[in-house]
Formats: C-alpha cells, sequence, structure tokens
DNA sequence: AGCACGCCGACT
DNA sequence: GTCGGCGTGCTC
C-alpha cells in the first residue's frame, strides 16, 4: 500500500491544508484525484509521498481524475503562493486548478490547424540585437525590458519565442487584457503553429479542453492569456514574458490576491529559465526590485524606427482664453481635430471617465444623485437617459424633477466621455466618431472594430484608458487628452505613477512614424513635474523623484504593506471592530506601523459600511504573522496594488 | 473553518 | 409533537 498527502481544493480546516490517503497503485506527485473528506467529496492533488504507515486510519484515493500528474514547478509554485500570501492551499489550488475537472466527457471540439503563415526572420536593429544578446547572456532569471514606446518589444518576444521552441520548450504570454492586445495575439499566430489564447469569455469546458491540450503537449505550444495563464500546465517551459508589466491588472483583487510579476519570477525559478517584463514605465517598485540585481535590467531608449516626435502642446484648464469655442474642449485640440479631419487622419480623445456626466445636482436645494448600496455620486448616462453607478452597476431612470424638493433644476456636472462624444459630434457634425469604454457593446468593442480603425475609416476616436494602451494605427496624427490630472486626488500613495504612465502611454500613441503628430494635453497644473515627465518621456526624473518620496513617506519598495478591511451592517460596527484589531495589532507587534483605522475609500458597499486599516513594516514576514490572525470576515492583502 | 448532530426550550 | 437556537466535536 502506498500512502500519500493529498491537498483538497476545498478548505477543510484552518490549521490544516493536506491529508493522508492511501491507494494500492504507485502515483506520481502532481497527480489530481478525487477523495472523500468527511462526508464531503473533493477534487485534490497528491502533494508528497508519506514514506511510512501513518498511526491513524487512512481513506483509500478516490479516482485519478487526469491522466498526465500536473508538472512540478506549478506544484511547488502552488506551495510558494500559500506561504507567500498568507493563504490556504485549497484557495491557491482553486486558483490554479481549471473549474469542472471532475466533469465526464468533454465535447472535444475540432482544434483549429496549425497553420505558420510567415517563418521569415524579423530583422531586429542593433539595439533590438543587443538586447537579445544581454538576454542571453544572463542567468535564469528576471529581467526587466525597459523600452520606450515603440522600441521593438515585440520583435524581441517573438525572437526569445523562437529560441525556446526551438529548444523544444513552450512559452507564456501575459498579456494585460487580450481584447487590448489584437495585434501582439496576431504577430505570435503569424509565428508560430500552434498558439493558444486564454482569455474570460472561454467556456468551462474551453478552457478544460486548453488545459488537458497544455498538459499533454507533444509539442511545444505558445500561450498567451491574461495572469492565470501562468497555471497552465506546461511541463517543458522555456520563456515567460510578461507585456506591459507595470499593468495593475496584474495583481489579482480576489484571495489568492496575488502579484502575477512575482508568481512569473517564481514559476521561472522553478523551472530555471528566464521571464522577461517588458514595459515602457515599469512600476517604481518594480524598477527598484531590477536595480537590485545585477543586469536584471535591458533599456531599449530609442524606437525602433526612425520617427517624428509629436508637437506637444500643453493647455491651461484654468485658462479661459484658451476655451473659446467650447467650454471644455479647447481651441487647440479643436484646430488639431480640424486639421485631422482636413488631412484625413485621425485624432484619438482620451478621457478617463465614462458616461455623459459624474455627477446630477438640484440647483434648488443642492440634492445629488446617489448609489443607494454605495452612497457615490451616480453618473449620467445622456443616451438611454440613465443614473448609472460606476462601483456596483446600480441603474436607475434619470428624474425629471428633484425628488427632494420637486425643482426641475437638475443639472449634470463633469464630464465623461459620451459627453465628449456628443460635443465633438455637434462640433463636427459630419466626422465619423466612435467611442471606447466599458460601456461599449458586444459590437463595438475594440477589438472587433479594430480593422476599421487601422484602414482609418473613424476621423475621432473617443476613449477611456483602454485607448492608451499599445493602440497602433498608421493613420493617428493626434492625441487629445482632456483633463490629464484628473486621477490625481485619489488616496493612494501610486496614483501619481498611475498618471504618469497613462499620460505617457496615451502620449506614446502618435510619433510612431516619421510623420508629423500632435498631443494637446489639457491640465489644471501645467508646471507639475509630473506632467512634463510625462511628455517627454523622462522615466528616470519621474523614478528618481519617486523613489524618494517612498522612502521618506515608508512606502514600498522600502516598507512591505498589508491592508485589512473589515464589513459591517453598522458604522459602529465597523469602527469598533477596527479600532479594537489596530490596538491588538499595535500592543502584539510595537515594530509596525499601523495607518488607520480608516474608512475604505469604497466606504459603503453592498449596504454595509468598511472601514480599513493598513500596516506598514520593513519585515514582510511580521505581516504574514499578523494575516494569519486577522479575525473571521476581515478582507487580508498582501502587497495590496493599492490602497483604496 | 465549516458543518452535522444533538440537546433543550418555545411554539402550533 | 416539532421547529430551531447554538454548543460541541470532527475532518486523513
Amino acid at each position: 500500500m502506498y500512502y500519500y498527502l493529498v491537498a483538497p481544493t476545498i478548505l477543510v480546516r484552518k490549521d490544516q491544508d493536506s491529508f493522508t490517503y492511501h491507494s494500492p497503485h504507485q502515483l506520481p506527485i502532481g497527480t489530481v484525484v478525487t477523495i472523500s473528506i468527511g462526508k464531503k467529496t473533493a477534487i485534490g492533488v497528491i502533494m508528497a509521498f508519506v514514506r511510512q504507515k501513518p498511526t491513524f486510519a487512512t481513506k483509500m484515493l478516490g479516482e485519478t481524475l487526469v491522466s498526465t500528474s500536473l508538472p512540478k514547478p506549478l506544484i511547488e509554485l502552488a506551495l510558494w503562493m500559500s506561504k507567500y500570501y498568507a493563504s490556504p492551499l485549497s484557495t491557491v489550488l482553486q486558483a490554479i486548478l481549471p473549474a469542472g475537472l471532475n466533469k465526464k466527457r468533454r465535447q472535444l471540439k475540432h482544434l483549429p490547424e496549425g497553420v505558420v503563415r510567415n517563418r521569415t526572420n524579423i530583422v531586429l536593429n542593433d539595439d533590438q540585437q543587443a538586447a537579445l544578446k544581454k538576454i542571453a547572456a544572463q542567468k535564469p532569471g528576471t529581467i526587466l525590458l525597459h523600452g520606450v514606446t515603440g522600441s521593438g518589444k515585440t520583435q524581441l518576444y517573438i525572437e526569445l519565442a523562437k529560441q525556446s521552441m526551438a529548444d523544444n520548450k513552450s512559452i507564456i504570454v501575459l498579456v494585460p487584457e487580450i481584447s487590448l492586445t489584437p495585434q501582439l495575439v496576431a504577430e505570435f499566430q503569424h509565428h508560430f503553429p500552434r498558439v493558444i489564447v486564454t482569455h474570460s469569455k472561454l467556456t468551462e469546458a474551453e478552457r478544460h479542453i486548453l488545459w488537458l491540450e497544455c498538459l499533454t503537449a507533444a509539442q511545444p505550444i505558445i500561450v498567451i492569456g491574461p495572469r492565470s495563464a501562468l497555471f497552465m500546465p506546461l511541463h517543458d517551459l522555456g520563456l515567460i514574458v510578461v507585456d506591459e508589466a507595470h499593468e495593475a491588472t496584474y495583481k489579482q483583487d480576489q484571495t489568492p490576491r496575488y502579484s502575477a510579476l512575482r508568481l512569473a519570477t517564481m514559476l521561472a525559478r522553478y523551472h530555471n529559465i528566464r521571464a522577461v517584463f517588458g514595459t515602457a514605465t515599469p512600476a517604481i517598485a518594480d524598477y527598484f526590485l531590477a536595480s537590485q540585481h545585477q543586469n536584471a535590467i535591458i533599456e531599449l531608449p530609442r524606437p525602433a524606427r526612425k520617427v517624428q516626435s509629436p508637437q506637444v502642446h500643453i493647455v491651461d484648464l484654468k485658462n479661459k482664453q484658451q476655451f473659446r469655442e467650447h467650454r471644455f474642449i479647447s481651441d487647440m485640440l479643436l484646430t488639431t481635430i480640424r486639421d485631422g479631419i482636413a488631412n484625413n487622419t485621425q485624432t484619438l480623445i482620451f478621457h478617463n471617465r465614462r458616461g455623459s456626466a459624474p455627477t446630477a445636482l438640484c440647483q434648488d436645494c443642492g440634492w445629488s444623485a446617489d448609489c443607494p448600496g454605495c452612497f457615490v455620486p451616480l453618473t449620467f448616462h445622456a443616451d438611454n437617459h440613465q443614473l448609472l453607478c460606476h462601483i456596483c452597476g446600480h441603474k436607475q431612470s434619470a428624474y425629471p424633477v428633484c425628488p427632494a424638493c420637486n425643482a426641475p433644476d437638475i443639472v449634470f456636472k463633469g464630464i465623461g466621455t459620451k459627453l465628449i462624444q456628443q460635443e465633438v459630434q455637434k462640433l463636427f457634425p459630419k466626422a465619423t466618431i466612435a467611442r471606447f469604454d466599458t460601456d461599449s457593446t458586444k459590437e463595438e468593442t475594440l477589438y472587433n472594430r479594430y480593422q476599421e480603425l487601422y484602414d482609418g475609416g473613424i476621423d475621432i476616436i473617443i476613449g477611456t484608458q483602454l485607448l492608451a494602451k499599445g493602440l497602433d494605427l498608421p493613420n493617428l496624427t493626434a492625441v487629445g487628452i482632456i483633463q490629464a490630472d484628473s486621477g490625481l486626488q485619489l488616496p493612494d500613495y501610486q496614483t501619481e505613477e498611475r498618471v504618469f504612465q497613462l499620460l505617457y502611454q496615451a502620449a506614446g500613441r502618435v510619433g510612431r512614424l516619421d510623420t508629423p503628430s500632435t498631443v494637446v494635453v489639457q491640465t489644471y497644473t501645467p508646471q507639475s513635474p509630473l506632467i512634463q515627465q510625462a511628455l517627454t518621456k523622462d522615466y528616470n526624473s519621474f523614478y528618481t523623484q519617486q523613489l524618494k518620496l517612498r522612502q521618506t513617506a515608508k512606502f514600498p519598495p522600502y516598507f512591505y504593506l498589508l491592508k485589512l478591511t473589515c464589513s459591517y451592517k453598522t458604522e459602529s460596527g465597523a469602527i469598533n471592530a477596527a479600532k479594537k484589531l489596530a490596538t491588538h495589532i499595535t500592543q502584539q507587534w510595537p515594530s509596525v506601523i499601523v495607518a488607520g483605522p480608516v474608512p475604505a475609500f469604497r466606504e459603503r458597499m453592498g449596504g454595509n459600511y468598511r472601514w480599513q486599516i493598513v500596516i506598514k513594516a520593513k519585515n514582510r514576514t511580521i505581516l504574514l504573522d499578523i494575516a494569519k490572525e486577522a479575525p473571521a470576515g476581515w478582507q487580508v492583502d498582501v502587497d495590496p496594488g493599492n490602497l483604496l
């Protein structure tokens, strides 16, 4: 009889995450099995062999669910995640394994034939060649590829992937969101016979089939997908690429709250391979981390092709002289759009706020339309005449009169993308305008209309941050930013870096060719160093300055953070619980800094009151100890992606 | 931790 | 006689 330690994918006990089972068969570590535990049956993973017959009675393993065992590095990753994020192994395994493994026979869809459309070699320029050599000279480990927009990072990924394929090893490419990166996917599909693309819209069965294909692949494969693509069970992994590595989506916002970057580093370590993080605007903490390791940063400081830098105009939103034709679209931006239409080129208007107006106010009594669950102002959407909560999605029809005083004086304040679209259409009635944001319907997503955009059939493109990222359009010659400093008022230590990244990326949508282009930036703070640094693409100045601030204010990368959030039916309940825990932590761990308790940024959620405590420590393991002692019902986030 | 079981008091 | 409150013990 053989004995095994099996980790169930359901939480059985808080203090134990694997249990001993027996089987007459010899099975490898990483075998996915069913087990009976208590009165339940569950899926489990064999984590270790048990040499000696235990003193207690054991149950027999159920059936083996998958004929091939999970790759050892993936098992190691699961154990590491559980420790590093102080989350139960069961929760980690749930995140790693596809849903429905215990369901029988899936309808096997015909897999697309592998057609290699283009095996021509990519011609790399000298900078790219040098970068490739430096990467090749590196020992296995994590490399930060810091390359300006248009420096040709994608070609480098493809070249590295070709080397890995030649070595018979698979590749995982992480992207922030599949729908935002159609070009990258298309380029990989041009060069490789089998590219698996994972995304959130796959059905359970589709995901299962792709998962099995990875697990049993005889030939090396390319997997492209969001952070969860790291969990595709590839036995012979040769390379991990994380594209746009600064993106906030790489931090998972549900338990286990992991960072895909840290995971990629660990998975690469367990496979003894390289992980390449590519970005033009690395997160301050990531750049610092890489700078601590020799040769871990590779710079691509120049665009790959000969380009003309755009002409940048900064417009002061406080100066009404510059807004003679329209109240929030400057004369300069209007001139730029006009020129674009005259020359048959495209203009992109970027604004990081959806809807028509972010607040609806009664001018008579001051009443404002707030979400009943979240207590935040509802955003007015003029096209369907609705008020929408951008936090919980609550919808209601807009009031014709004030519900508080019956006055018909409701005004809609603030600017959203729908309002911009409406105003721009009024100013340019003949122009073709497309708007892209999360309110776009299925048919009008960026992905579906990409060809139309590429071919230049659209004159003016309006959208939120999803437009700022990675869009490469040959006919785009101008970018307008409606309010560059929006977002800076958020109470988080990373807001400046977020705004910097967004402006840098938005402005980087032009100046990618050897033709003239224009960027018009409207801002309340034209002299702010951040705006200057973003528009001149001066990452180093921004980094140096931010790093100092982080040190002074005791934030990452100098301190580790833990965010604890509680949610109660009453405000006093939340305050009392938070105060009690804060006091306890201060007494028990005097070396840490306890900030708060303060109301959470989203103070009301689902009718509950939320309060939070942020703990800073030099030593990360102390934070894990605290995390493990968090009372039931508290939300625990080690290395939180933000403090909001 | 989560859940079944059981013991007891308060109802139709 | 039966419903449900929650205390207690168990999970390989």
